[in-house]
DNA sequence: TCGGAGGATCAGGAATTTCCCGATGGCGGC
DNA sequence: GCCGCCATCGGGAAATTCCTGATCCTCCGA
């Protein structure tokens, strides 16, 4: 008998896509949701094997539900699937309990590997991002993780399209202050130009599109 | 026989689900592309009934690729697929020469719907949009500065975090004339600084945070 | 057919910003 | 006390943006 798994995606078609794809895997799909609140719903009533979140979700993404689930359904795998590859990103999705992170740039044999992986107790990874973990643990400032609130103060008001001296008028310091935390985060971040800086900001809620 | 068609999505998973389903509903595959300008490539070698292709591209999208695709191969019919129901979008489809606007959050029954329609000369536009369109010729309000072609493609350039030399470098024009069409297009929008502009172009589903 | 409007292309040079180096002082933990 | 981290700044080189202006092209209407 397959592995009993719910699907969550906001499109539809895209939803369907990959459950047709799955089900062409052997596995069985037991239920689909359209957001991460419904995920949860659904794995508590359904209680399959895995659970698979796309983390681009609107209003309660996929790592949300996984935090969730991860604390009120610990038995239920959690794979979540993403199109960013970054570090950050990465580490954050473990830390909400993921134990599967696949690329959607990567073929459906990596899902189903990953499917198949999590099932065996194991943590499974798409290849690309290991690299940035193993990368993470090898550079040595990998404290870089989490900003300061000072740091992600500066990172709000450059998304939000100040200029570094306006940024310094507000704050109350030196336009040079600025650049250096400017550098300091883009830094932690691994980012290396104000366009990739704003999309972070928006895509890790520290400001709005 | 089939309608042949070909298949441009980054996303190498979600595009393997897509043609799994396309296949099953009878339709014929010819080809896959990853990006625009793959799929510009492969409908010129393929010449299918049908070009699908996600808006939602890196570097060259979809409709870049439509605008082209419609001027070389103006026999294959267009479907584009998107997460966007906003009437801005639609226009600019249909100005590229899109036939067929089917959005991801619909079921699978409309892409294939969709792809059916145009190959039977008509345009398709996926429920809730057509609204958006109505509305469109209802409001006056054409005489907005709307950006050529070449601004919205250096926007999407710039939004993506490629640098003004880079951008230069993929369109094979100067770097002086990035600069040119980024100041023209940061003063028809009436913004001035890269963050506000990437927070403009994601709204405006020119890319993705 | 002619002429204008607007788009795409580019350059020079001034102004501004970023980037890379280093430095100081405070503060909390060991 | 010492060490790491953070917040604060500065100098100077390098890169980018901004402003002005110019040429070539196509399209479109008088």
């Amino acid at each position: 008998m397959g592995i009993r798994l719910v699907l969550a995606d906001d499109h539809v078609l895209v939803r369907q896509g990959l459950k047709t794809l799955l089900q062409s895997a052997g596995f069985v799909v037991a239920g689909e949701a359209a957001d991460g609140r419904e995920a949860v719903r659904l794995v508590r009533s359904e209680n399959p094997d895995v659970a698979v979140l796309d983390i681009g979700m609107p209003q309660f993404n996929g790592l949300n539900a996984a935090l969730e689930l991860a604390r009120i359904c610990p038995r239920v795998k959690l794979v979540v699937l993403t199109q960013h590859d970054e570090q950050q990103y990465v580490t954050e999705a473990l830390r909400c309990g993921v134990k599967g992170y696949v690329l959607k740039s990567q073929a459906a044999r990596d899902l189903v590997q990953a499917i198949e992986g999590v099932c065996r107790g194991e943590v499974y990874l798409s290849p690309g991002v290991a690299g940035a973990v193993a990368k993470a643990y090898l550079t040595p400032q990998h404290s870089a993780d989490a900003l300061s609130v000072r740091e992600r103060q500066v990172l709000q008001l450059i998304a939000e399209g100040h200029s570094t001296k306006a940024i310094a008028a507000r704050l109350a310091i030196s336009a040079k202050t600025v650049e250096s935390h400017r550098s300091k985060l883009m830094q932690k971040l691994d980012i290396h130009d104000t366009a990739s800086l704003v999309r972070y900001a928006i895509r890790s809620g520290v400001t709005q599109a």
